[in-house]
DNA sequence: CTGTTAGCGCCTTCAT
DNA sequence: ATGAAGGCGCTAACAG
């Protein structure tokens, strides 16, 4: 019994021969060692949990990716868990992977409320925020600079000679995706010395359909804008396609620059000039971190910020007067 | 100990006062139950784990919320793997999930070896697979009937007038996206008496730029098409921004259609006409068989075929003689 | 309705 | 290098 817990656990202690007996048995029973007990008795499971706020969305499953391949190069095991947006439901599953023993957890995306930091203090393992950050940044995390990537995309537009750039922003309750890209729009703006116009910035929900919604808006106005930031890759393709089937041309009658850099950014015509965000490398970064808070090695920097890079492609042009 | 775990666990012998008194004390201190501890007293897990071939693809994130939205309700926890299109990740990934005692499985896509069926066999949980199915059919399944889709997929294009009609196909290895869908190609040419003709079919490996790819080989015929038929909406959208590239027009030049319908088929320009699969409903329905599988209550049809969907949108036109 | 008693299958000292 | 024994935290009979 001892002697095969041994074997199981590859414990040098074993004479190779009885080793090999053991394997044998092992092979002809079809014995296959019980996680679960054996989670019980060691108190480790070697599994993460990763919380995934919506799988179908491609910039997370990258992510996930990265989370992944570092997880299993250190012989982790991850369980995903997805949350489907729902604040409630992200408390509910962070809660069950506890209840499951875990070693440690990555929460991804998402908005890190109170009652999240509130579950978190609960658990007795590490956990590490990924493509998010808590506002007093008390809990460990691997992001980008939000603010900063907007800033640079609203630049780029700028440096183009553009100066009535509309905004299709996310949520402002966001602190990421939707807060700190606006800041980093109107710095842009304000660096320049252009105005901030209020009727030039729409909220959409990160969605392609949103980006229709809003450029539907712009195209409406009076004076149109002649470029337009999407905090989204996917609301700037919506935005392209309202753009386009309204008869108009990318970047001939509008320059469209947004954040994330997609896979699907360089499958559309024109293909879109963003600002990339190193998905994967955030999830291997995070996951690394993960593995060393686990191990209780001391960690020089708990709040990792992660570059951007600005990729310039076709649907960014000088502006036409 | 025992009355903590008839309150935990809903068993209604207990007296409201003691159950209330037990709720403060859980409050208190903070508890929180071991659910390790309690899948080997109990012999139960109540999580059901889902082998997903590839999470950055978003047909099976679409099935994976199927089987999620139908194992919450049915109070199951899912762990979803990630298996990265390896076989041998694959077989890796169900062994462990058997280790963690999971009380059911679903196999996601890939093919299903005789590898797989040795995993599952030693399995002594119920599997089902999902959206694949295995050659002989000993293993419940739900997917569509993919040479039907394919063949209907062509049989629009002949409908529309076209006869030279090429196909970007998967790999012929895989019975179900590969073999299947390039059979329901050939019986579509065969039933309307047009000659096969083997330069006209590319091999592809599903995605985007095998597309791109199989699309330059046809441009580059001196007798080209009139219609591509892909085997899958990456595929065929790669094929059509390959068209676009060279100056050409979809559908004037040529027509394209495919099977699957991701969200991104109507995202393009022109929106892809394309003959859906009811991604989601393949995971739900796979979810609830396995749900009666795992309390064996018997079910009548453990191989369910799920219907598919032309979608005509506007990748298709009349052939122009 | 509540407390007592055995395990669940494994790991981990402690002897041998 | 191997075996024996205790216990991980909980559930499931079984008494009372």
């Amino acid at each position: 019994m001892a002697t095969v817990s041994r074997v199981v656990n590859n414990n040098p202690n074993v004479k190779p021969q009885t080793r090999k007996k053991v394997y044998e048995a092992i092979e002809r029973l079809g014995y296959r060692p019980n996680a679960v007990a054996r989670g019980l008795a060691s108190k480790k499971t070697t599994t993460v949990g990763v919380v995934i706020p919506d799988i179908s969305n491609s910039i997370f499953a990258e992510v996930a990716r990265g989370i992944e391949d570092i997880a299993n190069m250190y012989h982790y095991n991850i369980i995903l868990c997805n949350a489907d947006k729902k604040k409630e439901k992200e408390i509910r599953v962070i809660n069950t992977l506890l209840e499951k023993q875990v070693d440690g957890l990555v929460f991804m995306g998402g908005v890190v409320t109170e009652d999240h930091i509130q579950a978190f203090r609960t658990a007795s393992v590490p956990i590490v925020l990924c493509a998010t950050t808590d506002e007093n940044g008390s809990i460990p995390s691997v992001d980008i600079d939000h603010e900063g990537a907007a800033f640079d995309a609203v630049n780029t537009l700028i440096r183009h000679g553009h100066r009535d750039i509309a905004m299709i922003s996310g949520t402002l309750q966001d602190p990421a995706n939707g807060f700190a890209r606006f800041q980093g729009y109107k710095k842009a703006l304000e660096g320049a010395g252009i105005e901030y116009k209020e009727d030039l910035v729409r909220i959409g929900n990160y969605r392609y359909e949103s980006g229709v919604e809003a450029m539907k808006y712009f195209l409406g106005l009076k004076k149109r804008p002649t470029a337009i930031f999407a905090a989204t890759d996917e609301m700037a393709i919506g935005a392209i396609h309202c753009i386009q089937d309204a008869g108009l041309k990318v970047p001939d009658d509008f320059s469209v620059i947004s954040v994330d850099n997609i896979r699907m950014a360089s499958m559309v015509r024109p293909q879109l000039t963003t600002v990339a965000q190193p998905m994967y490398d955030i999830g291997a970064v995070a996951m690394r971190l993960l593995t060393k808070l686990m191990k209780k090695e001391n960690v020089e920097n708990s709040q990792v910020v992660l570059p951007h890079e600005t990729i310039l492609r076709l649907s960014v042009s000088q502006v036409n007067e």
